[in-house]
DNA sequence: GGTAAAAATCGCAGCGCTACGATAGCTAGC
DNA sequence: GCTAGCTATCGTAGCGCTGCGATTTTTACC
């Protein structure tokens, strides 16, 4: 048995210019502007590059380039599918263009995500993108002594670092108030995940609240203890209404707590909507196929992934920013039958 | 306005030797094993980080050492709870230990692996996890060539490349065949995501029906064109009953197929399990609180990414692989009152 | 107080690549 | 046939760190 061969990457660049017959420098050049050697030794690189198996080592060209095809991602959770939809249309988009994705998890922690900052950074990354705007003092005096371009996303409405591509989250809450509204709702409630996990959904919340609130009308909140969690949510739901009986529709943080309150009213046998209207966020897959299918509103998932690999790469080419360097996405409401 | 500052990380570990008033080896060493420098220097340099603001440079380290802290992971998608649960638990348990996630996303496509797997191998990783078992002839020449510690995770039952932790989907359909059989039922039915994007839901499929049609039962096999969709499932479920009056019990490929032929079978009217029996598989956290609850199977998502961490870590540090390195964690049915 | 051993520090030679200026090879034009 | 003006290739000097052997300082003990 082989006892630990060399390193796991042998063959060399220099290797390959012997093989090929010419100079590191010319193999250097074939790979990265391929059309700038000749044909005939491009063939001859080429195949010596076959033949040795050659994977250019990533580490020394960032080093000797002083730049890296790294883009460090910073979310607070993958376990969900607003940012996983987003991580994966960003990813598909900033690959083709040979950027490589570090995706970091702050599980909703403050402190992690400096952490996780500092390490991104130490990879002298090509750009840098965040979630929200809600950075602690440290992360900022980080990111204040470096040029990396960043983008902050999944929010809008506040003055960002550098770019910022999102949607008011305000103004979603806004938006089914209002619908709530013209369908008569006056005594509502608001059953959320909890804001110290999720400040947008907060603002969700307050976009709710100040809406109803003008028209006259009232909002009960309710908070999660954790993540949206169907069990808890329901459990919720039973004491709310027992306290507040005349409540005639939920506003939920969520798609999977207005799941989780719909199941709860059909075993309580209270009809949707007429005995409690429910509303969700986030638009996900099943909000169309609940019974009675789900209103809910719609987030710019993949859109807010595209545009951001466009700003980004934007600035990596030209140094540029777009003039919308500050996006508002906006968020759209599906009306269903829940309402 | 400052046009473009040098490099956004401009720092380097003499400038802090240098203000430290030692030699930048020390530094070197500090940053490595702090306790081999004297308390008084140690103290020194750290102010002088401080002061600075340096950040180690990753790749120039990398590159020195010939070693990284990178570990890639390759997964089918990163949108879907299985995976993202298992990263989840995995990037913590590596985090802790020093170590940087390179997460990629075949979507479900073999070449696109290949890519990943070159892409990932130019960062000359201290340890690769792959999803499944099934790689092209290309991916695996490239992985033979290196000494990569290879864990492959998610399924289990097949020769592995090199470490293997997962469990056996077949078994997880026989599983839930025997308790059907049990409840009395021969009638059955499957309804799965596509079988070419997840080939482990056709190893459920096959431990499914291999079990059922031993007993003397039938099987009829539906695939969605994609992935669980919960309105085309609606559509596939009706159909599949008009053809098939007779089936008593749905086995569905995973748990958002399950909740599609649940929300169906409410609109259709068919009382479950009196008139259709269903179990899904994952036990996500809704599958408690549908109407009624859902029987399903639990796979260990979080317990396979803490035991891949596990795996590589010993490899890492002392070169040995544990002699279970060919992990089955296995799986548990969850009955309810949906069967 | 002197010395050997141990601990702490240092200096230097790369790691594998890129950038850039220098050189060689070619093409056209007269 | 010679040269200007290209284009294609090459040589060299780092990028910022680590690893290791050499050197200095400290410790321990007679």
């Amino acid at each position: 048995m082989a006892r630990r061969r060399r390193s796991s990457q042998r063959v060399t660049m220099g290797e390959v210019a012997q093989l090929a017959d010419v100079s590191p420098s010319t193999v250097s050049l074939y790979m990265r502007r391929p059309d700038e050697v000749s044909p005939r030794r491009a063939e001859k690189i080429q195949s010596a590059i076959d033949r040795l198996g050659y994977l250019p080592n990533t580490m020394a060209g960032g080093l000797a380039s002083s730049r890296s095809n790294v883009i460090g991602v910073i979310v607070p959770t993958i376990t969900n599918s607003f940012f996983s939809a987003t991580l994966e249309t960003l990813e598909r988009h900033l690959r083709s263009a040979g950027y490589q994705l570090l995706i970091g998890n702050t599980e909703f922690d403050e402190s992690r995500e400096e952490e996780l900052i500092r390490s991104v950074m130490s990879w002298n990354p090509a750009g840098l993108v965040l979630t929200g705007f809600l950075h602690s003092r440290k992360s900022l005096s980080l990111l204040a002594n470096s040029d990396t371009p960043i983008v902050e996303m999944w929010d809008y409405g506040r003055p960002g670092l550098d770019m910022v591509v999102g949607f008011s989250h305000h103004a979603s809450g806004r938006l089914v108030a209002e619908h709530m509204l013209g369908r008569g709702y006056r005594r509502t409630a608001f059953i959320s995940t909890n804001f110290q996990r999720d400040v947008r959904a907060g603002d969700r919340y307050l976009g709710f609240r100040e809406t109803i609130e003008a028209a006259g009308g009232r909002v009960v909140l309710r908070q999660l203890s954790g993540r949206s969690d169907t069990a808890e949510t329901g459990r919720l739901l039973g004491e709310l209404i027992a306290e507040n009986p005349g409540i005639e529709a939920i506003c939920c943080s969520n798609d999977m707590v207005a799941l989780g309150v719909m199941f709860e009213c059909q075993r309580q046998g209270w009809p949707i909507p007429d005995r409690l209207a429910v509303a969700g966020f986030g638009n996900q897959d099943f909000t169309a196929s609940t019974v009675p299918p789900m209103t809910s509103v719609e987030p710019p998932r993949q859109e807010i992934g595209r545009h951001v690999a466009r700003l980004l790469m934007a600035r990596l080419r030209d140094g540029t920013t777009p003039q919308e360097g500050n996006l508002d996405l906006g968020v759209e409401l599906v009306v269903r039958e829940s309402t």
